[in-house]
DNA sequence: ATTAAATAGGACTAAAATGGTCCTCTTTTG
DNA sequence: CAAAAGAGGACCATTTTAGTCCTATTTAAT
């Protein structure tokens, strides 16, 4: 459904959570109290975003978790890239992908770009910009035309 | 991992076949062995498509389907809807849901805010368009810098 | 040294979504 | 009436997702 996993969506939660506290290295449980996430859940977020470099840990006791970098250099693509792999709006768009009939498919090529599309949308929003209640609406365009963005609510 | 469905990927090139055939209505059978997908998956496809409106069908003997409205006026966002219900990036943006970390998660806004952005795009994106395999490409604006999303391949 | 606090790394399970097939019913044409 | 075709679901297998738990390792504090 064109949609990101609620895993990723907590990701953003518990990420946004260390970019309060960027001094020093906060602990799992931590991050599972303030955020009301459950501790094993948390757990297993933090330790796919350090695998991805998107947090650095330290173990032991006092250990814990704090952002590698700053929240500016942090992207929801990154975010999503640490937690469900690479984006690929198609199968055909995956790398080892080939699907019986890409001799007949001609669409392939646009879904493809569309999803680099995307991606690089989603490259442009930080962390920074996911924290902001108020962030910057994101605006598109296709093929020359301007679209506005502004939520209709 | 944000991406569409492998059925939606076989619906943009039923429906992609159809729009080149306008004339009379094809049967469902016509268009499996002309896309190479299997007939059950097909028929399921159309009926999909049908129930959304974007076809039209008429039954019995010599009938099939046809669409209902010109490749132009039908959207990438209107095919996505029919195949996997309305996109919601997240839980939290679907209408009726409510997660527990609503008072607490401040995050779930802007991808609200992604996520209308990314529908409007896939609205401006025709069958037409999907169909060119020379498709102009999408351009994406965010917080007024210009992205450039030319392939880099 | 010993103990406790933490992360690392998986294994494992339950639940849900997805992909795909099949069956029965109805409609229409010849 | 028979054949062609869609309508509408039921159904199942597979995969993905979400979430928990266990064991090992590392470090700090006592």
């Amino acid at each position: 459904m064109l949609r990101i996993s609620r895993l990723t969506d907590y990701g953003t939660l518990v990420l946004a959570y260390l970019s309060a506290d960027e001094a020093r290295p906060t602990s799992a449980a931590n991050v599972a109290s303030a955020t009301g996430i459950a501790l094993p859940t948390v757990s297993k977020l933090l330790k796919s975003l350090a695998k991805a470099g998107l947090v650095s840990s330290t173990r032991g006791a006092q250990g814990g978790y704090e952002l590698a970098r700053s929240a500016a250099k942090i992207s929801a693509a990154d975010i999503i890239d640490a937690l469900e792999g690479p984006v690929h709006i198609t199968e055909c768009s995956a790398d080892d992908s080939h699907c019986d009939l890409e001799a007949i498919c001609n669409v392939g090529g646009t879904w493809q770009r569309i999803n680099v599309a995307i991606r690089r949308a989603l490259g442009d929003i930080s962390l920074t910009d996911l924290k902001r209640s108020k962030a910057p609406v994101p605006h598109f365009e296709f093929a020359g035309l301007p679209v506005s963005v502004e939520s209709k609510d």
